[in-house]
DNA sequence: TCAACAGTTGCGATTGGGTCGCAACTGATG
DNA sequence: CATCAGTTGCGACCCAATCGCAACTGTTGA
């Protein structure tokens, strides 16, 4: 399942402009098969790992190049190095367990309502927004 | 005005054991003379303008030590150097014109609410959170 | 007032994420 | 299958930020 997104996008892609390499292909494959947020490093790893070796220099450029194309997306906590995700995703936002590191995504339609309002009221529109929640279990420490 | 915020800091730093240095009460100054948001950079540059040379090493290590103190916050916008700004105003969200790089501080009750409900549905409780809107004015581009 | 020392500073080296220049290579097209 | 613009790998490089270490300096207690 994962494979044939994969091969989806490649289409797409080869559609758009981009062309299709064995590097590219691999990350593509890789991508499709993450269910988490590894960083170019981990993807890097990953990719070997498949049997395909990419350079740290291409995972970089690739990645850029498929967040231009809208086909993943950059996260960018706080003192982390960057993170990517499936841009295939309905939108959402992000709390992160400060004790496990953990990322959990959620939805609020009334934050993203409130937002654009206030964006509104301002005078201005939204091109692009980020909440992120960092937070702790309840009853710890 | 500001000269006696630094002051009034510099005595509740003293008693919380953190030592007042030249370089320290320099920065002190600096910060609570700031209406914006600098870098770190920034602020080696302002010290150096107000008359007292302090290495760029230290500008780091004192702006840890304000922020481990709960002085000053560290902003960290998307791929940019982290700015800071006092911690001594109520809490307020970023607005980020994507255009000309302008930072608007703005609050909203009813998002922090949401935010804070969304967590506790969750199980968790917020420990700090993030809201970045990157905008730009209606009507442009 | 000052000795003592833990905490702080400046310097230059280092780290770490990420980017770049360039020569070699390779998908896509005709 | 020849062509060539686009892509890759390598190592050098960039930048923000941190660190090790020797020299220095607030603060404290006598």
């Amino acid at each position: 399942m994962t494979k044939d997104r994969a091969r989806q996008l490649e289409a797409a892609l080869r559609e758009a402009g981009v062309r299709i390499t064995r590097q590219r292909s691999a990350l593509l494959r890789v991508l499709a098969a993450c269910d988490d947020h590894p960083d170019a490093t981990e993807l890097h790893l990953r990719a070997r790992d498949a049997g395909v070796a990419v350079s740290l220099a291409t995972v970089y450029r690739t990645l850029t190049t498929l967040q231009a194309q809208g086909v993943i997306e950059k996260l960018e906590f706080r003192g982390e190095p960057a993170r990517w995700e499936p841009a295939d995703q309905q939108h959402h936002d992000h709390m992160i367990d400060v004790d496990t590191g953990a990322v959990i995504e959620f939805t609020n339609d009334r934050i993203e309502r409130l937002q654009a309002e206030i964006a509104a009221e301002m005078g201005y529109e939204i091109v692009h927004h980020r909440l992120e929640l960092y937070v702790r279990r309840r009853g710890n420490g």
